[in-house]
RNA sequence: GGCCCCAUCGUCUAGUGGCCUAGGACAUCACCCUCUCAAGGUGGAGGCACGGGUUCGAAUCCCGUUGGGGCUGCCA
């Protein structure tokens, strides 16, 4: 007697998602529950957004949090021939056609005609030959209703008049989305299909496209309420802070994150916040998830870390803070060990890593200013140049090294100094570029904007003399 | 614009027709404890979006309005 199979499906394309957390463990509760199975499945079907470093951010997220997958990671990549074997059937049995318009074209028409954007059907009708340079558009019927029932939403539908021709395969032959994803639903047997409430406009599609492929039984689905931030959208990788790594790195215990997770949009009752895995395992239910979107707050969050921390035992918890430590600094304890004459002297040669504002030396600070004329145009020009640079040493190097020559400095020694001082409040210390490597990206700028703002002049603060 | 979804304190939520004078937590304010700060304790302020129904009775059911969100890609 199979348990039910569902699965995490994240895209390699960022970092892993806060929301992207709070799916996995539902869908890991769900399993775990009733004795089903995780599978993790990485959906790279799209070659160009793809960074191999998040695909191992997924795997080390889950880990972290201790979300074990029973199987996989599986690469949609790596199954490219069942997506093939799926758009023959498609075409031959006339479900999907080829069409040759260009998104320019298609947005054109949708301009001229002064309707809503999307895919007008224009090659519909046009029997063109399926080949390279023509998408495979999926013939969505024009009447009729297509409706599923949702765990958290109940019943749900759409008519099929609203839905455009979806692709399916790309004009360069790669699956799209809503193709390899049902396939591998499919292929997996994933039995309930838990995902973000941002997925339910893609439902029907999929169940469309489910039963001409004539896969039989739909899976189950339950569409999770959506994590919004402060301003109540949907929470993006691009305008918001929700890497899951980058909690990890401010020192969120994964025992505290989880829970916290746990409790957006699902809630134990009886007024209880604070509750072990195997809790959460016993009591959560899909059909308690609430439906309507939930701000991730941050505040709430670092007190529910608070109790976790407050909870360990003494003992565990300074060997939780000792590790945590030690992951900042470790990767420059070589550089500082050749440079420390005692143990003591290595304190004040990390530290900036630890402060979320160094402590700037006054007298390093003056001699640096007095020194560089150009102090200022190197802090803009490294500011500018780190924004996008690859976050490693030697890069930073050249980046270093460029921004000065901009700045009319050339000798990369004189170069660094300016930075050196912004980013770790001294003139002397650990070698700079593996020390803004471990430093990481966003606070090294802030603390070289910071610097900048310290050269200009003070604003005045209180009354004006003589006004 | 179209389609879909949603609606309890600022935020996360409890609540599934009478137990609701709506409970808890975060945040906030006051006081107590106290060498500071936390933690802890006590108390305060703060919410059922609005309008119609249904019902003896509605935060709970129905309809509408308003508001918010998602989707509307050869991204996932």
């Amino acid at each position: 007697m199979p348990g039910p199979r569902v699965r995490i499906a994240p895209s390699p394309t960022g970092y892993f998602h806060v929301g992207t957390a709070r799916t996995a463990l539902f869908n890991w509760l769900y399993a775990r529950q009733h004795a089903g199975s995780f599978i993790l499945r990485i959906e790279d079907t799209d070659r160009a957004r793809n960074v191999a470093e998040h695909t191992e951010g997924i795997q080390r997220s889950l880990r972290w949090l201790g979300l074990d997958w029973d199987e996989g990671p599986w690469f949609q990549s790596e199954r490219t021939d069942l997506y093939a074997d799926a758009v023959a059937k498609l075409v031959s049995a006339d479900a999907v056609y080829a069409c040759d318009c260009t998104p320019e074209q298609v947005a054109a028409r949708a301009r001229q005609r002064g309707g809503p954007p999307g895919y007008d059907g224009h090659c519909r009708d046009r029997r063109l030959e399926p080949g390279p340079g023509r998408i495979l558009r999926f013939r969505v019927p024009d009447g009729g209703v297509t409706a599923f029932y949702d765990l958290v939403r109940g019943e749900v539908s759409s008519p099929n008049g609203a839905i455009e021709d979806f692709g399916v395969r790309k004009s360069n032959g790669e699956p799209l989305f809503i193709l390899a994803n049902a396939v591998d639903d499919a292929d997996m047997a994933i039995s309930h299909v838990i995902r973000g409430e941002d997925h339910v406009p893609n439902t029907p599609k999929y169940l469309l496209l489910w039963d001409a492929l004539g896969y039989g039984e739909h899976p189950s689905f339950a569409h999770l309420p959506l994590l919004l931030s402060e301003s109540r959208q949907k929470l993006s990788k691009r305008r918001d802070k929700v890497a899951v790594e980058d909690y990890r790195d401010e020192g969120y215990l994964p025992e505290a994150l989880r829970n916290y997770l746990a409790l957006l949009g699902w809630s134990p009752g009886r007024d209880r916040e604070i509750l072990t895995l195997d809790e959460m395992v016993a009591e959560f239910r899909l059909e308690d998830v609430k439906s309507a979107g939930a701000i991730f707050d941050e505040r709430k969050m670092q007190s529910v870390n608070a109790e976790y921390l407050r909870a360990l035992d003494p003992s565990l918890f300074v060997d939780r803070a000792q590790s945590w430590l030690r992951a900042r600094w470790e990767p420059v304890g070589p550089l500082v060990q050749e440079r420390a004459r005692t143990l003591g002297e290595v304190f004040s040669m990390v530290d900036f890593l630890f402060l979320s504002h160094p402590t700037i030396d006054a007298e390093d600070w003056a001699r640096g200013v007095r020194r560089q004329p150009a102090f200022a145009a190197i802090l803009d020009a490294a500011a500018e140049a780190y924004t996008d640079v690859d976050w490693h040493a030697e890069a930073l190097k050249s980046a270093t090294a460029a921004a000065g020559e901009r700045a009319g400095v050339p000798q990369l020694a004189k170069a660094q100094a300016p930075v050196r001082l912004a980013v770790t409040g001294r003139s002397v210390g650990p070698p700079l570029f593996e020390s803004l490597q471990q430093l990481g990206r966003q606070r090294t700028i802030e603390r070289i904007r910071a610097g900048r703002r310290r050269l200009d002049p003070a604003t005045p603060k209180g009354p004006q003399p003589g006004a």
